[in-house]
DNA sequence: TAGATTGTTAATCGATTAACAATC
DNA sequence: TAGATTGTTAATCGATTAACAATC
C-alpha cells in the first residue's frame, strides 16, 4: 500500500477531495471507493486503488472514515502548508486569477503580481499592487518563491518564464498558449485551453454528422 | 494512413499548428516532424505519426510543405467554421474569458453571456450585453448554439448544466470545481485548475525535499 | 457466520516507442 | 545513386480493469 501516484491518480485527487467534502456536509460519516466512483462517473477499482495509494484507513464492510479521508488527500495535496507563487502578466486573465481567490483553499498564495509597468489595481476585497517587472527579481529572490503563473502574451512568455527560472522559481503554469523550453528539473504545467477547445469542437463535429 | 485520431495526439495538435505557424512566419516553407519534435520536446516518431493523422501532404526527404499542413492541421481542429456558444456565470472568470476575445482564433465564437441579473458591462474594443439567464433558453434554441461554457460557482453549475443540455447543447466547457451529471452523448471537458495545481505542488514537493 | 469492501496480483487495453521497408 | 524522411508494422511500456484472497 502507499505506492507511488502516476500523474492520471494524481490529477483525479482533487475530484475525489470535492466529491467526499461534499458527502461530508451531508453528514456522511464513512464512504466507499463505490459510492465515490459512481457519483464521478469512474470505476470501482480504479477510485479504490487511488485512494489506496494516498490513506491507509480504508477498512472492509466499513470504508474510509469520511474526515480521516479528507485529511489525507489534503495532506498528500499540499493543501495545508500553503505556498507562495508570483504572476506576471496583469491584463484580463492575470487580473481574473489574482481576484479569484480561490485558490487558497488550494494552498496556493498568490503574494505579488508583475506587469510592464506597475500600477495599482482596485480587487474585490483588497487593493494590491502591481508591481513592475524590474522588482520581479529582487522579489522572488527574497520571498524565495518557488512558483511562477504567467498570463502574458505568448511573444513574451519564454523571456518571462526565464527570468522566474532564473530566480529561483521551480514549477511554472502556463497559461499562454506556447511551448516553454526549461532546464529539466523545472516544471512546466501548461493549461492549454486550445487543447480543451479542440476535444469539444471534435466531439461536436462527430455529433452533428450524426444528425444526418 | 489517416487513421482516427486519439484524444492525446488530437490535444497536441494545437501545439504542433502554433509551432508550425510560427516557423512559417520566419519563412520556412518545408518542415519535418523530426524539427517539430525538438521544438515541442516530444518524441520525433510521436510526432510523425500524429501529423499522419490529418494530412497526407508528407514527402520523404522533404517534408510537409508548411502553408499545406498548416491548412491540414486548421481544417481538422475545426478553426474555420466557427462555431457559436454562450457563456453562463460573468463573475471575474466569466467576465475574463469574454473579453480575451483570442477564441476566435480557434474558432469559438461566443454570442451571448448569461448571468442571474442582466446588465450591461464594458469590454476592452465593444459593450456587450450580459442576459438575464431567463433567457437562456430561447437564445439557445433560436441560434441553435451547441456549446455551453460554465463559469458560475460550484453549488449551480449542475443547474445550469441541466438548463444548457434541454435546449440543446451537446458539448459544456465546464470552469466550476466540480463534476457535472450529463446524458451519455453529451461531452464535458473540464478546465480543472485544481489538478493542474495539484501537479505544480507535488512536483514542488518533491524538489524541496530533494535540497535537502 | 455471511457478506460487503478492502488491497493486491494478474490480465487487458491503449498509447508510445522502436524497427524497418518505401520513396523522393 | 545515396541519404534523409516518410508511413507502417511490431515491441514495449504504463495505466486501467479484472480476478481474488484477506478481513472487518
Amino acid at each position: 500500500m502507499m505506492q507511488a501516484v502516476s500523474r492520471q491518480t494524481l490529477q483525479r485527487l482533487p475530484d475525489y477531495l470535492n466529491c467526499i467534502k461534499s458527502l461530508q456536509e451531508k453528514g456522511i460519516l464513512t464512504v466507499s471507493a463505490k459510492t465515490v466512483a459512481e457519483i464521478l462517473g469512474l470505476g470501482e477499482i480504479q477510485v479504490r486503488k487511488d485512494l489506496a495509494s494516498v490513506s491507509t484507513g480504508g477498512k472492509p464492510k466499513i470504508g474510509y472514515v469520511t474526515t480521516e479521508l479528507i485529511k489525507d488527500l489534503e495532506i498528500y495535496l499540499g493543501y495545508h502548508d500553503s505556498r507562495d507563487a508570483v504572476l506576471v502578466g496583469a491584463g484580463k486573465l492575470g487580473r481574473a486569477l489574482l481576484s479569484y481567490g480561490g485558490f487558497k483553499e488550494y494552498g496556493l498564495n498568490i503574494v505579488a503580481a508583475f506587469d510592464t509597468k506597475g500600477e495599482e489595481i482596485e480587487n474585490d476585497s483588497t487593493y494590491s499592487k502591481i508591481m513592475s517587472i524590474d522588482c520581479l527579481a529582487d522579489l522572488c529572490r527574497r520571498l524565495k518563491i518557488r512558483i511562477g503563473i504567467i498570463t502574458v502574451p505568448s511573444a513574451y512568455a519564454q523571456e518571462v518564464c526565464d527570468m522566474l527560472v532564473q530566480n529561483g522559481v521551480l514549477a511554472i503554469w502556463n497559461f499562454a498558449p506556447t511551448h516553454l523550453h526549461v532546464p529539466a528539473n523545472i516544471l512546466v504545467k501548461n493549461e492549454n485551453m486550445a487543447a480543451s477547445l479542440a476535444v469539444l469542437s471534435q466531439h461536436l463535429s462527430k455529433k452533428l454528422l450524426e444528425e444526418h
